[in-house]
RNA sequence: GGGCGAUUAGCUCAGUUGGUUCAGAGCACUUGGUUUACACCCAAGGGGUCGGGGGUUCGACUCCCUCAUCGCCCA
């Protein structure tokens, strides 16, 4: 069989994929086993892949690739969320740009749009993780605006509704007067602008001639001041305490609040408040019961209540308003500043704040579960610091508000009947007969209701995805009794709050129970100079590209070589290159093996023998391992550890020690056991690089179809054997001895060697000696009970190593060297000796400690001991 | 302004209840290598007073205090 020298993931990847879909192999339906489920972080559903999903979907594989090696059930439910803000955002832009308004279409035609663009770019998401080799259950597929999961949502509303915990209330939001919408807080780009302060007196009330004056940038929003405040440690206006000002050109009578708010080093200490249009200000009129005036009308004009400059634009405002202050007299002085000032990303208006009824969630009593829930750890967090982070957040939690300004969502549940009340259901029908009901008109028409216009914030219909994927809100169901609680939630630190936190408010209050056992945060990835990796910056490689370039193994990899659970990850391309290049060795291998000619007639060399039996120790000492990684949601260790062992252990020498002679056959029972530790091998790198381990499983032995690495067991460890472990260390050690003789001596590999042993402390096992005389290529190997005269020596432990070289040995230089290590002993020695002779340390010390430090003396002896002989040897 | 976390090799990070030669791994680096699986490789090697200071202890990378620097979240 011709193999090629290089791995090539183009020729497999597509292959193995389809060939998984075929069979059906990422299918879940309930049975007898234990289940294992995931729930995926619903991508946005027009978005396309970047570095953090590649990191977050692989990990999501490999737990649920494992899970399903281990015989369970296991179910990864694929799925995407309708991104209302990003979406809506896409949709207009793209309208704008074919000269259509967004303004000019009704709700249903603006719709209409928003699913075309669904529908095209909808899911290519989706196709992207199945390149990454993602195994989720694709006829499971999800979108949280589809029918199951709307419906999820607008029951939930109707349910909390009527339970008490949704109110309409008025909150400071972000207003767009272009597009006369609120904006979410991440749509707003802060810009370094330059404007001009203005300072302004204000006249005190009662007085002739007092004034205060404060320092401004929007000199248009004093038709909206209640208040003027100062902080209650300045001293400058202890004189003012109790006073009211008048606003300037209105003359209203205001109060002078006091409040800590205010920072006295900046302007003139003296702070106007203006509650309806800044977001401190609102929460100082919050705090001191102001009257909040709203001067802006949608479009951004003033409004009836600024009672002067009505229907002009605040800018145009803000020029007006000067000369008129200054004619007044209430003009001091004019600065020019630098100052930030937000705009909506998506039109350049200035992002007026701007108080607004929305729909809010109360979330004090709802989180309480969720916040035991973690704290004690029914609901685990890998890594642990951020139940801390959590609990902080759940202790002061906000209630949380769940509308927004936009056509593309789930349109509130809320009808408005004409007096201006409301009532809540799930759709128009029940509308109108709660309505009737409530007013008493059995002639009620659905043209007296209009349902609110608003849609609910996308996280309220994540916040259910664990529960409205099994389509758990449906009573006829039972799946969600199988698959709930869920096992793993694999997910961005950052969205903690938005959603992690969320779904377990949401699984205590509709399950009863908590949404998933555990949860893994990733870190954020960045770039190698510690940047979020985004579009804008350009600094996100396509993953796609690297796929392409690595091979979606290599990548899969190289995202977890260097990924600790919730620390960032600095991502740098010779990570996925490293990926394929272990990809590359572990086909070198199979290559290696594959490639021998097998003679059964032929017997087993005790070196193979030897070998076999170490390896099988290794194995369960590296399952073992992977175990406890996995238990304890160390990934990356897990999978360093089979990158280690394959590399280092079955490569360089499990594999060096069985080869066979150039062109010499390998005999049958040592192939048949290397097949037998490959194909382990496989298994646990399975879950980490899916395709290759396929490819190769399939190449190995003879398979029938339908059969897959993929639906094989997980190896099972035995008892570890640490005392085969020790001895090969031991052998490795030696073998390390001879090269470095040869190295020394420039001695070359093809020359035989004779090598003597003096067994030191506790007798020398002489279990891989036939391993030993192979790689250490050596014609002799001989114990000896004293020192041999004439050789290079080298010491593992305190067994002594010779190797005779007549003519060939630099005395001088082997005392030397003896020298130095001799040092080293004695002082090590010295340290050990200095502890044993504490008294403290031998009495109070565990006793296992203390007499690891005598057994530490006892060798150190012997091998000072040794080398001392050795060296008056050699001087002789 | 409030809170959380971090600081260990050139880089990214481990270090699992304070105790073996415990100061580690991977990458990078240096040296050597045309060994017939692999240069996407093999074999060797250098490199850190564990951010500074103080304390507890027989013993501190590990626990406590403090300072410095950095990051994150909330406001």
């Amino acid at each position: 069989m011709e193999i090629a020298s290089k791995y090539n993931p183009a020729q497999t990847e597509d292959k193995w994929y389809a060939y998984w879909m075929e069979k059906g192999f990422f299918k879940s339906v309930p049975d007898d086993r234990e289940p294992y489920t995931i729930v995926i972080p619903p991508p946005n559903v027009t978005g396309v892949l970047h570095m953090g999903h590649m990191l977050n979907n692989t990990i999501q594989d490999i737990l649920i690739r494992r899970a399903r090696m281990l015989g369970k059930n296991a179910c990864w439910v694929p799925g995407t969320d309708h991104a209302s803000i990003a979406t809506e955002a896409k949709v207009v832009n793209k309208l704008r740009d074919e000269g259509v308004d967004k303004h000019s279409l009704t709700r249903d035609e603006f719709l209409g749009h928003a699913w075309n663009w669904t529908d095209k770019h909808g899911g290519i998401i989706l196709e992207q993780l199945k390149k990454l080799g993602a195994s989720c259950d694709w006829d499971r597929t999800c979108f949280t605006m589809d029918e199951e999961r709307s419906d999820s949502v607008i029951k939930v509303f109707v349910d909390l509704f009527n339970k008490g915990y949704i109110y309409r209330g008025v909150r400071m939001v972000n207003w767009d007067p272009k597009a006369k919408t609120a904006v979410s807080d991440e749509e707003v780009v802060y810009k370094e602008v330059q404007s001009k302060l203005y300072y302004l007196k204000y006249k005190i009330e009662g007085s002739e001639d007092e004034f205060v004056t404060i320092a401004t940038t929007r000199p248009e929003t004093i038709l909206g001041d209640t208040a003027v405040c100062i902080n209650p440690a300045d001293e400058r206006f202890t004189h003012l305490r109790g006073k009211r000002v008048l606003v300037p050109l209105l003359n209203r009578s205001v109060p002078i609040i006091e409040d800590d708010y205010v920072d006295m080093e900046f302007g003139t200490g003296c702070l106007k408040i203006t509650p309806a249009h800044d977001i401190n200000d609102y929460e100082i009129g919050m705090r001191h019961n102001l009257e909040s005036i709203d001067i802006l009308n949608d479009d951004g004009t003033l409004s009836e209540a600024a009672q002067l400059y009505v229907g002009v634009d605040r800018f145009e405002v803000r020029d007006q308003i000067i000369p008129a202050l200054e004619k007044e007299g209430n003009l001091l002085k004019i600065e020019d500043y630098t100052n930030k000032v937000g705009y909506s990303e998506r039109t350049d208006e200035v992002i007026e704040p701007k108080l607004s009824a929305q729909w809010f969630l109360k979330m004090s009593e709802l989180a309480k579960p969720a916040l035991d829930a973690v704290m004690n750890d029914e609901v685990e967090f890998h890594p642990k610091k951020f139940k801390n982070v959590y609990r902080h957040w759940m202790e002061n939690v906000k209630d949380w508000c769940i509308s927004r300004q936009l056509w593309w969502g789930h349109r509130i549940p809320v009808y408005y009947l004409q007096d201006g009340t409301y009532v809540v259901a799930e759709n128009d029908e029940k509308a109108l007969e709660v309505a009737r009901e409530k007013t008493g008109n059995a002639e009620l028409t659905m043209d007296a209701l209009r349902q609110d216009e608003d849609v609910l914030d996308t996280w309220a219909s994540s916040w259910l995805w664990p529960i409205s994927v099994f389509d758990g809100y449906n009573p006829d169901n039972n799946e969600i009794d199988y698959y709930y609680p869920t096992n793993d939630l694999v997910t961005g630190h950052d969205i903690i709050f938005f959603w992690v936190a969320r779904m377990i408010i949401a699984g205590y209050e509709f399950r009863g129970t908590f949404p998933f056992k555990n949860v893994y945060f990733t870190g954020m990835v960045r770039d190698n100079q510690r940047r979020k990796m985004s579009k804008s910056l350009g600094n996100s490689p396509d993953p796609l590209d690297l796929i392409a370039k690595y091979g979606a193994d290599g990548v899969r990899v190289g995202m977890l070589l260097c990924s600790p659970a919730g620390g960032d990850l600095l991502f740098n391309e010779n990570l996925p290159e490293q990926g394929r290049n272990f990809a590359n060795k572990i086909w070198n291998a199979f290559r290696l093996v594959k490639g021998w000619t097998i003679d059964e007639t032929v017997a087993q060399p005790e070196s193979a023998r030897q070998a076999i039996t170490w390896f099988n120790a290794k194995l369960d000492q590296t399952i073992t391992l992977m175990n406890d990684h996995f238990d304890k949601y160390r990934i990356s260790d897990a999978l360093m550890t089979v990158y280690t062992v394959f590399w280092q252990e079955f490569s360089s020498w499990y594999l060096e020690a069985i080869k066979p002679g150039y062109q010499q056959p390998l005999d049958g029972a040592t192939y048949k056991a290397t097949v037998e530790f490959f194909d382990k091998l496989l298994r646990l790198l399975h879950p980490f690089m899916p395709f290759q381990t396929e490819e190769i499983w399939q190449l190995l032995e003879t398979r029938k179809d339908g059969e897959s690495i993929m639906v094989s067991d997980m190896p099972v460890a035995n008892a570890v054997n640490e005392d085969i472990l020790d001895r090969f260390e031991i052998l490795k050690d030696a073998v390390g001895g001879v090269r470095n003789i040869r190295k020394e001596k420039n001695l070359p590999m093809k020359d035989a060697l004779a090598l003597s042993v003096l067994g030191g402390e506790g007798g020398y096992a002489n279990d891989f000696d036939a391993v030993l005389v192979k790689l250490g290529n050596l014609s002799d190997l001989t114990f000896v009970n004293e020192k041999v005269d004439g050789a290079v020596a080298f010491m593992v432990r305190t067994h002594e190593y010779f190797v005779p070289m007549e003519g060939l040995i630099d005395v001088e230089e082997e005392i030397k060297k003896l020298e130095k290590e001799l040092a080293h002993q004695q002082g090590f020695l010295t340290s050990v000796m200095k502890k044993l002779g504490n008294e403290r340390f031998v009495s109070s010390a565990p006793e296992a400690v203390v007499a690891k430090e005598r057994q530490k003396q006892a060798d150190a002896e012997a091998k000072i001991k040794t080398l001392t002989e050795s060296i008056e040897g050699l001087k002789k």
